[in-house]
RNA sequence: GCGGGGGUAGCCAAGUGGUCAAAGGCGGCAGGCUCAAGACCUGCUCUCGAAGGAGUCCGCCGGUUCGAAUCCGGCCCCCCGCACCA
């Protein structure tokens, strides 16, 4: 196999020409200013990745060949604990990671040792020097990339921006400490996130509510329920007897709770004395305790369905509403009554019926776990608190939970815990992990009315593609909460104001579009001289440029920065994949809307489909990726480009298949194959004489609809109409007689941002000079459109068919010896003069096509009368 | 559960009221070129048909309409996101 273009990538680097990138240039023209999610270099460039940065690529070129000034950038973000833990697990010869980087990412023995035992040194090792890495892989698909501009997220000069924008969001209250339960690995001491679990990935946290029941001797009993509003109908209390219990004291009070509760509740914020006291649940029952909002006494019973591992292993008994509680009263023979609580309109007790219905016997059907959901369901939505519930009668439930609760916890009669809401929840480490409540976290306040609004609003001026996401957006903001943006461990840059956090990696890279703007100037400058001044005056105009060179920076620097802000500003588009919508795209314009004014905010918004791999998930860990290095090398960089770009629009997914793409990306061979045969033939007198008006006629449209598309980000349909379709036309062209190609330089140009290797080359092999990326885009030229040569060409193929049609009927089964077509046009047709000269032209082609002998009459005597524009076929 | 997207021929994928048996690509088949293979070129690729026609067809079921892949209602199935993580 060829690395058909490749050769041509090489030869310019080895000519020092920017490693195939492109340099912008500020040369005054209009302006378009493109970024790509930057990559997280953790491992291999894939195909995934090679599509994402394809794309804006070929909408950069098409730009610049329109005349733009194109800024292109590239940064890496290495922000976060992913590096840092691959690194972990090297440096503790995790085997299953060895054996990924030596057999998917082919590291050597070596380089491991000697380039993957430091994070940075890891990321750079991925950025710049294996052959599978981000930078080859860029380099190799032509990508045309500013590199001056390369920059990481954890630059000095970076970091001192994102302090800037951190103090900056401060100052405007947008930032704050709150209290969050995460998911917490008690033997790691630290925050795990769902990558980091063994088992239990997406279960959520539920937030219980503990109703503090108080016994005769004056300890609390804190049921725990998810249905606070529940609280009217208890009737009894729940304790296992056969598990043990503790009194712990939680602050000032007793609590008795089961021994799996008391080591939870310290990583709740609860403050918990050790006690060793322990109770068997059998010494519980009996006893009674009060309902604080009641004050009624209830006593306490015996139930084995209550989980000590879940919630305070004190429950609250509902019978009317809940049937486990129901069928433990009716085990044990009790002759509580249930109290009703909530209607649900026109219907009876659906506990009741449920268990009737369901045939459930005892507390230990394994329905009950399906009447529970129902009957929870079913009340949340549709129930009304019953009438006689003071202060709550009439109300829905969905809304009363919330308000009952929170008077619950006004009053000091509840308190509440979390709880995974599925288990078993499991770290990496093996270890069991538990909720545990953050309480000195920052927060990006996303949920503040003002700063959400804004960006709501600023969702009608942004041009979103496809435009459905607006919906997806809209759709975030209306659940968006505050974002923790801080953490203990990873790399990037310190919370300026309290460094014991590091700032998330979401949150740090909210605009680093602007960043891109003024690395060659950044890059020159002292770090520990740039302090928030300085970014006030390059991001916002503020200050004097003269004053802040005192701090040991360049004036003339410092103007440069500044300027070139201002002249790309804002970002024109973001690509990026639709799975950042809910994040890091959402973020991105909370940030922009809240530090600078709208008019800088970005102006449009591409997002990607999913791939996948042979129909699978592309995943490193599982080894099911095809490198960039390997797709380049089987598929040429070209037929990468040709395979990835025609296989669907950007915002949709697509599924890449190496067959295919070996199959599919053929079509650069064949394109250079038939160029060069084409710039060989001679004059051809039998041409018909509309065949070349024909071709610039329908090139034309070609050119209309791929500046169309590409004007509105459709890739697939653009290289349609710049490659696939001019070629097709040529092809009937060259079999029409067809001997000159004029469309040829036109078309080279056309094809240049998707194929950029191939145009070069074959601009070169048509003896022209310089490069065809300097040279403009054709733009529509309705001049060339010629109606009459395009409709002749069209009847032929219409005719053709027909032809074909009937040849196959008419010959079925016997032979074509001697046989011949004759084709009879209608006399009195006003085009008969029109019809024969275009069919006479395609007597050759037919011939051909059909090894027959063929004629073109018109009128005759036959039964069917041939109509104008649709001449008679006959086989004889 | 909530929200977003989707189900079109062997596969991928265009297609938003008639011009649709449905573009294009891949695969398959046949022919040409070639010593041969690859590449390249041409044609065929739902069924029936001795004349350009007919039938069936776009996840399933109904409906609107002279006419539905396309519009409306219901159902089934698939993918993605639901947060402290890049």
């Amino acid at each position: 196999m060829g690395c058909y273009s490749t050769p041509i990538t090489i030869s310019k680097i080895l000519n020092g020409m920017h490693i195939g990138g492109v340099v912008a240039t500020q040369d005054q023209n209009e302006k378009f200013f493109i970024t790509v999610a930057w990559p997280y270099p953790s491992g291999a460039m894939h195909i995934g990745h090679a599509r994402t940065y394809l794309i804006p690529d070929i909408v950069a070129r098409w730009k610049r060949m329109m005349g733009y000034d194109v800024l292109f950038p590239m940064g890496f973000h290495l922000t976060g604990t992913p590096i840092v833990g691959s690194v972990e697990r090297i440096k503790s010869k995790d085997q299953s990671y060895l054996k990924l980087l030596k057999e998917v990412f082919e590291v050597s023995e070596e380089d491991i040792k000697r380039r993957l035992e430091d994070p940075e040194s890891f990321a750079r090792y991925f950025i710049d020097e294996s052959p599978l890495g981000y930078k080859k892989g860029m380099v190799g698909l032509s990508l045309s990339i500013d590199w001056n501009r390369e920059c990481t997220s954890i630059d000095p000069q970076y970091k001192r921006m994102v302090e800037w924008q951190f103090r900056k969001l401060y100052e405007k209250g947008l930032v704050r400490k709150g209290k969050h339960p995460v998911k917490f690995c008690p033997n790691d001491d630290n925050p795990v996130t769902d990558h980091d679990l063994l088992e239990g990935e997406g279960v959520g946290i539920a937030e219980f509510t503990l109703i503090k029941y108080r016994g005769e001797d004056g300890a609390i009993f804190p049921a725990a329920t998810l249905r606070p509003e529940t609280i009217f109908g208890v009737t009894n209390l729940w304790v296992n007897p056969n598990v043990s219990y503790l009194k712990v004291k939680v602050g000032e009070e007793n609590w008795i709770v089961s021994e799996e509760c008391a080591k939870k509740l310290p990583f709740q914020g609860k403050n918990v004395s050790a006690s060793t006291k322990k109770i068997s649940g059998g010494k519980l029952v009996g006893r009674s305790a009060t309902n604080p909002v009641t004050g009624k006494a209830v006593e306490i019973l015996p139930a084995k369905f209550v989980d000590p591992g879940n919630g305070t292993g004190v429950v609250g008994s509902v019978p009317a509403h809940a049937p486990y509680d129901y069928m433990a009263l009716k085990d044990l023979g009790s002759d509580i009554e249930p109290i009703d609580v909530i209607e649900v309109h026109g219907r009876g007790n659906a506990t009741e019926e449920l268990i009737a219905e369901l045939k459930i016997k005892s507390q230990h059907s394994e329905k009950l776990e399906e009447a529970t959901k129902k009957v929870y369901k079913l009340e949340f939505s549709s129930g009304v608190m019953a009438s006689n519930i003071p202060g709550y009668g009439g109300k829905r439930v969905s809304k009363a939970k919330d308000e009952i609760k929170a008077e619950l916890l006004e009053n000091n009669f509840a308190d509440v815990m979390w709880e995974f809401d599925e288990k078993p929840v499991q770290c990496r480490c093996g270890a069991e992990c538990v909720v545990k409540l953050v309480e000195d976290q920052w927060f990006l306040r996303y949920s503040d009315g003002e700063w959400k609004e804004k960006v709501e609003r600023y969702l009608d001026e942004l041009e979103l593609i496809p435009k459905e996401s607006k919906e997806y957006f809209r759709n975030i903001l209306s659940w968006l909460e505050d974002w923790p943006c801080t953490r203990k461990v990873g790399l990037g840059t310190k919370l300026p104001w309290d460094d014991k956090w590091i700032i998330e990696s979401l949150s740090d890279s909210t605009i680093y579009m602007a960043y891109y703007t003024i690395v060659p100037y950044t890059k020159e400058m002292d770090p520990e001289a740039i302090d928030d001044e300085v970014y006030d005056y390059i991001l916002m105009g503020k200050g004097d440029p003269k004053e802040l060179s005192e701090k040991g920076l360049d004036e003339k620097l410092l103007k440069k920065a500044r300027e070139s802000f201002v002249y790309w500003y804002p970002l024109d588009v973001r690509y990026s994949a639709n799975e950042l919508i809910p994040n890091h795209l959402t973020f991105m314009l909370y940030h922009h809307l809240a530090l600078f004014p709208k008019e800088l905010a970005p102006q449009g918004i591409v997002t990607f489909g999913m791939g996948v791999l042979e129909g699978r998930k592309m995943s490193s860990s599982r080894g099911n990726i095809y490198p960039i290095s390997k797709a380049i090398e089987e598929l040429g960089t070209d037929g990468t480009r040709y395979y990835l770009t025609c296989l669907s629009e950007p915002w949709q997914d697509f599924d890449f298949r190496r067959g295919q793409a070996l199959t599919t990306s053929r079509i650069i061979e064949r394109i250079r194959t038939a160029v060069k045969n084409g710039l060989k033939f001679e004059p051809n007198e039998h041409k018909p004489e509309w065949m070349d008006r024909w071709l610039l006629s329908v090139f034309q449209r070609n050119v209309e609809e791929a500046n169309r598309t590409l004007a509105i980000y459709q890739t697939r349909k653009g290289i349609l109409s710049a490659v696939d379709e001019p070629f097709r036309n040529l092809r009937w062209y060259l079999r029409r007689g067809g001997d000159r190609i004029e469309i040829l330089e036109d078309w080279i140009k056309l094809m240049d941002p998707f194929l950029p290797n191939l145009a070069e080359e074959l601009w070169e092999l048509i003896g022209k000079d310089g490069e065809v990326e300097r040279e403009s885009y054709p733009e529509f030229d309705s001049s060339s459109l010629d109606e009459d040569a395009e409709s002749r060409e069209k009847f032929i193929q219409d005719m053709m068919e027909d032809i074909a049609k009937i040849v196959a009927v008419a010959l079925r089964k016997k032979k074509k010896d001697e046989k011949k077509i004759r084709v009879v046009i209608a006399e009195n047709g006003e085009g008969k003069e029109w019809e024969r000269e275009t069919l006479k032209s395609a007597i050759p082609i037919y011939e051909e096509r059909f090894g027959m002998g063929i004629k073109v009459e018109e009128g005759g005597k036959e039964t069917k009368e041939p109509l104008p524009g649709r001449p008679a076929i006959y086989i004889e």
